[in-house]
DNA sequence: CAGAGTGTTCAGAAATGTCTGAACGCTCTT
DNA sequence: AAGAGCGTTCAGACATTTCTGAACACTCTG
């Protein structure tokens, strides 16, 4: 069997699985799938390509992109003399990936915290409970954020 | 205003927030509701005061009831003398919630490795980005170990 | 300037996820 | 035994999310 073979099931393998992980953390599946294109590929991928190899529509593509420049995942890249939009991951991709679930738990956190501000002040033991809540997004959040620097690229 | 209404009021709000949480953590709405309530109450709930209090049927208060049980989230209880089933936060509910996640970012991290072992020795170089992708999960399944026991409530 | 190629948007189709009502087995009461 | 009340299950209704195809604006080419 030729290698490229072998390595195009592999690909194909891992891009599926990655979609049902991203699905399962309440990302698109599609949004996973051209992440996981574009680890494994590595260089440049040109838009039409990305549509091509996922048999999905451009207009998926678009949207998918959209998504994971939103979080900061993978980078635009403008070749000159070439039509086509070209992506990568970005340089910090795993360190924005944490830093949006950080940002996800810091929320969870406020609208507990917005709960617990207008609680009358009878309600000592629901205020109780409430703060146990609140403190376990806080302690998940301060993890994240000591996460972030063991995750990010060291400077070349 | 009485102040019984107004903590009722909170509490509608305060679990209707919860169930939007849940579902952008890719759960689903009503056992986050379902949660919320036992967060906000404390004390025991019956299996039809969720139902009616949450104003659902029967019948998604028991899947809910299962997915959170599943999880070690809450506990059923069985008064003698009463055929109702109660329910309560289980006692270490956020450990249980902290190690379910953990358990989600090792399989993630466990799915990548074993991709990287099916590669062929000359893919180097993908080799080399599968293995970064790894690291983040590794990362970030070390930083909610650390958590664990922050989030473990203290003995008494 | 006409035509081909690009990415985006959006209404509607398709797929997926969630909830309900009815049927069931169980236990307790009468 | 019969009946009432309980929790579970599951097929189907419903709602939401996700994908597509067509229309569009834009840019480059001939």
């Amino acid at each position: 069997m030729e290698t490229t073979e072998k390595l195009d099931r592999l690909r194909d393998d891992f891009i599926a699985r990655m979609g049902v992980i991203a699905s399962n953390d309440g990302m698109p599946r599609m949004s996973g799938q051209v992440f996981a294109m574009l680890v494994f590929e590595g260089e440049e991928v040109a838009f039409g390509d990305l549509a091509k190899r996922l048999s999905v529509s451009r207009a998926t593509i678009s949207t998918s992109i959209r998504l994971l420049e939103e979080r900061g995942l993978i980078r635009r890249i403008n070749k000159a003399g070439d039509r086509q939009d070209y992506f990568q991951l970005a340089d910090d991709a795993y360190a924005a990936m944490t830093k949006f679930a950080l940002a996800g738990t810091r929320r969870s956190q406020a609208e507990i915290d917005d709960t617990i501000e207008k609680l009358p002040e009878e309600a000592q033991d629901v205020r109780a409970r409430l703060e146990a809540f609140a403190s376990f997004y806080n302690a998940i959040s301060a993890a994240l954020e000591d996460a972030i620097p063991r995750v990010t690229k060291p400077k070349t």
